[in-house]
DNA sequence: CGGGAAGCTGCAAAGGTTTGCAGTGAAGTA
DNA sequence: TACTTCACTGCAAACCTTTGCAGCTTCCCG
């Protein structure tokens, strides 16, 4: 039943490999041939098996992408924009979720190493050295964690908290409280270390409250000791943290952004939609995605075929590239941030206008190439 | 470097059948050997590789998920649970977006349609016609459309409709309206006949709007039209359009639920992160997708192996299961409703007293199974 | 007209696995 | 003892495609 390249061959009268490489080179045969052999194909409906393509050239034109929790609002443009820029390039992409489970995820990426070219980790929960190990054992790409000698894609939200801390700032609050992240998070380290920059810069305080589950609950969770703190501008890991604090305030009679300014991070679609809107650090996780699948492809693109012939092994792996990159954040000021305690007094330059929504910093999708080299 | 068969074989001692069989039918190896085989594959890390396996069997153990938008929070539940329960069973799912588009959707199918053992067909934006034309190019189930002939997940919007007009008409509202979704879905027609004759049932008076774009924005441009046509209760196609309408109801300064009710469908997690919170018909969707997976991996349990030795191609695509699943849909009562003008007067049982959370209908995930029957 | 190059095509091996068939040895039966 | 049965293992073909090599024509140049 399944249609194979001998059927198309022997519909048009030549020989199997001349069939194969119509499609595979098709500058080594003749026109004439060629649309013959094409035309044939596409009457009998021909499609190449990628199983036995990818048997002998070593390539599966597959990748596969490892996604901590699908239904975290986060991933879901990430996911669409790497499948969307795979495709474009005539890859498929399986898609895993580990239920935020490092051991889940160290089996995914067995599972399907056999069976991509490449994988990318998005926001891995296992161990650094983990993780190199087993890039030893296929292509990976890391977007959300920073290694040495393994490319990664990394959003810069250390930039994004700053830009909050400092808008906080301008507005006036100088008891600041930054809702911790979960434990282990590249992410949010990089927030802790700048938010806090940016704070004792400025002449301020800025209590750290964590390390939580990144979820609304988890902020929902933290309201009372917000108010306990006294602080009267937080800065939340992320937008669900954030989304979960202004209700658990809300819970408490505290409004947002008159008696507490809360600001989250990553600009999810719903942070749009309630009330109030959340000012908010967006993240280029569609970019992401994209550069995410070329650095892939790429990095898989120069060693050609896998185990063939003479001298295999002693080139495998040998030379890589580690290109990290780091992409644009900015600070979308919305309804949830408006004027502190402190307001007017000594730093009246920066307070915005009115609480409509502008943008501060870059276009966003530009990267930033850090550095390049070789690992073992 | 890559690790085969081979060399587990060379490493135990055996002969690589053996170790084949080692993995696909270990009652036919001797224990001891096979102990011996399987610490040998251990060590040597072997993972047997799948194209080769797939080139032979005709089985790619893979599954496609085809989506209209990831990026669409209605969507990503169901593809976690697809993915979940197909990996439960040994599967692997590739994740492909169509952005809503029928044409990339076919494109997509024909793709696919080698490299995996069936499709999912979520939420399908092209014709039946053409629908009915590729599963006999490759295995399908559909989410979300109903086809005669073919294995269909539904989920029942119909009574959900039904229970939401039911609510808002005990709580003394008489003029309804209806934002339509999308030409062509079915859940939008299925919604529209429920509502209707429950409207009319109940002397309501059941005002259709529509077709719109199922999304934020097509709720939000529908406040005007729906405060000219007088109506106190609204039900929406999707919780998207509820909360976008509500958004656009707010910017006109009419309250909700104090002047208008608003109902959604879905029940996405965002429903519960609005202010007022949404009243909402929850769909099993994460059910939805563990079930069509359950179908799909049923139906092709049976033809085993593909084109092999003699008489293939007379039994190809012979028998084929075409089960139908409805799967119940439940109202969630939050705070997007309140009493109507006509609260009180006739039918006093039905109003809820207060706007807490709670629950009608069953358990959400048991199913209705309808009809079985063979195609050509 | 001879020699060589270039363009195109066919041949056959290779890739890793599954599986029908045949072969082995031991155990059981008559 | 001879024969059958059984449990296990080895053999080799098959799945579909790619690709290095070699063969064939045709054409060009001298």
């Amino acid at each position: 039943m399944p249609v194979t390249i001998r059927d198309v061959a022997r519909a048009s009268g030549v020989h199997i490999s001349t069939v194969s490489r119509t499609f595979s080179a098709p500058h080594l045969v003749n026109p004439e041939t060629r649309v013959r052999v094409l035309a044939c194909a596409e009457d009998l409906g021909y499609r190449p098996n990628r199983a036995a393509r990818a048997l002998i050239t070593g390539r599966t034109h597959n990748i596969g992408l490892i996604i901590a929790d699908i239904a975290n609002p986060f991933f879901p443009p990430l996911i669409k924009a790497a499948e969307g820029q795979a495709r474009h390039r005539d890859y498929h992409v399986f898609v895993a979720d580990t239920n935020e489970d490092p051991t889940t995820e160290e089996e995914l990426v067995h599972a399907l190493a056999k069976q991509v070219d490449g994988v990318l980790l998005c926001s891995p929960r296992m161990s650094n050295s983990l993780i190199e190990q087993l890039s030893r054992e296929v292509p990976l790409v890391v977007v959300n964690r920073q290694l040495t000698g393994l490319p990664c894609v990394l959003m810069d939200v250390g930039q994004g908290a700053r830009a909050a801390v400092e808008h906080l700032l301008g507005l006036g609050h100088r008891e600041i409280a930054l809702l911790g992240g979960p434990r282990g998070s590249w992410t949010n380290r990089e927030i802790r270390r700048a938010a806090g920059a940016a704070a004792r810069a400025g002449g301020a305080e800025l209590t750290v409250l964590g390390p939580n589950p990144p979820t609304e609950t988890g902020g929902l969770a933290l309201a009372e000791q917000v108010q306990r703190s006294g602080v009267t501008a937080v800065l939340a890991y992320n937008d669900l943290m954030a989304i979960g604090l202004i209700e658990g305030l809300d819970a408490l009679g505290i409004r947002v952004p008159e008696q507490v300014s809360v600001v989250g991070v990553d600009d999810i679609a719903l942070s749009r939609l309630t009330r109030p809107k959340l000012t908010t650090v967006a993240t280029p996780t569609a970019a992401a995605g994209r550069t995410a699948v070329d650095m892939l492809l790429q990095q898989d693109a120069e060693p050609p075929r896998a185990a063939r012939g003479i001298g295999a092994g002693t080139a495998a792996g040998a030379r890589r590239t580690t290109a990290q990159v780091m992409l644009q954040t900015e600070l979308v000021i919305r309804d949830s941030t408006g004027p502190g305690p402190h307001a007017g007094r000594d730093r009246p330059s920066a307070a915005p206008a009115g609480p409509g929504p502008h943008r501060l910093a870059g276009p966003g999708d530009p990267v930033v190439a850090t550095g390049d080299g070789v690992a073992s």
